[in-house]
DNA sequence: ATGGTACCCTGAGAGC
DNA sequence: TGCTCTCAGGGTACCA
């Protein structure tokens, strides 16, 4: 389920539950989800404080006031429910358990994809330090998208599921960012980029494209089945204005690609 | 180094 | 109804 936009509605829905919030109990209710748990993950949470509930990419981060941070990733089929009084009762696949002080968050993951962990120092943590710039922040521009293209011989498409490249894009808004920029995913990403490194007209509109379709998303009721323009719509009309083409789907790098063979080029 | 592939796991939906 | 197959919005280990 969740890229960028679906993680960010779930930090902004989490935030109330959790900042200024202290972790009463944690329960983890099976011995881990892609990895175990460490027997210390509990102790570690328990009695601290979360002073903020922050996103990088599409990891949520609560900095706890130990100085440690919480690290949540909702892999592909992760989610929260919140309740405000204690849980009585489970659901299948609800793995971990915060008792706050003042609400219950469950973490519920059917394929356990996701993971949680607690580390020292959330800023030296090598995974999130190796991830590219955020796609909503200033430091994210045609300029530093052509940066992280040049020389990749791989597609346009395949590029930009790469975190390094851009933070929290995934199999969907990379999609949907490429048809709105007129881009065609079999595009080899360097070419995108001038011989002096310059960001081309096409990696100017892509990178506009990547900000809006994001922005967009994260305004957009879960769901809302209307919201994508190429996603899932195999065989479908292309929905741009003028536009006659159809919807292929296609598979890069082992996963889908939809796009519209007419206006992206 | 870079870019593909296989795999982790469960559930939903299609087709028979 | 029930079986089997394919596919799913994630990341990562491994291979050429």
């Amino acid at each position: 389920m969740p890229e960028l936009p679906e993680v960010e509605r779930a930090r902004l829905a989490l935030r109330p539950a959790m900042e200024g919030s202290r972790f009463v109990r944690v329960m983890t209710r099976r011995a881990g989800l892609r990895s175990a748990f460490p027997t210390d993950f509990a102790v570690r949470l328990e009695g601290h404080t979360v002073r903020t509930l922050e996103r990088r990419a599409k990891s949520l981060i609560a900095h706890l006031s130990s100085g440690e941070a919480l690290v949540m990733h909702l892999g592909m089929s992760g989610s929260f429910r919140i309740s405000r009084q204690p849980v009585a009762s489970f659901q299948a696949h609800d793995h971990v358990v915060f008792e706050m002080s003042g609400a219950t968050v469950v973490f519920n993951d059917p394929r356990r994809f996701g993971s949680m962990r607690v580390v020292a120092d959330a800023a030296a943590d090598p995974a999130l330090t190796a991830l590219g710039p955020e796609p909503l922040a200033a430091a994210f521009s045609a300029r530093t998208l052509a940066a992280a293209l040049a020389g990749r011989r791989t597609s346009i498409k395949a590029a930009l599921l790469d975190q390094r490249v851009v933070a929290g894009l995934g199999n969907i808004y990379a999609a949907e960012a490429l048809h709105r920029s007129r881009q065609s995913p079999r595009r080899r990403a360097s070419t995108l980029v001038s011989r002096s490194g310059a960001p081309k007209p096409e990696a100017v509109r892509l990178a506009k494209a990547i900000r809006a379709v994001l922005t967009m998303a994260i305004g957009l009721a879960a769901d809302d089945d209307d919201r994508f323009q190429v996603y899932g719509r195999e065989g479908l009309r292309c929905r741009r204005r003028g536009c006659t083409g159809r919807i292929r789907r296609v598979v890069q790098a082992g996963r889908s690609t939809f796009y519209c063979p007419v206006c992206q080029r």
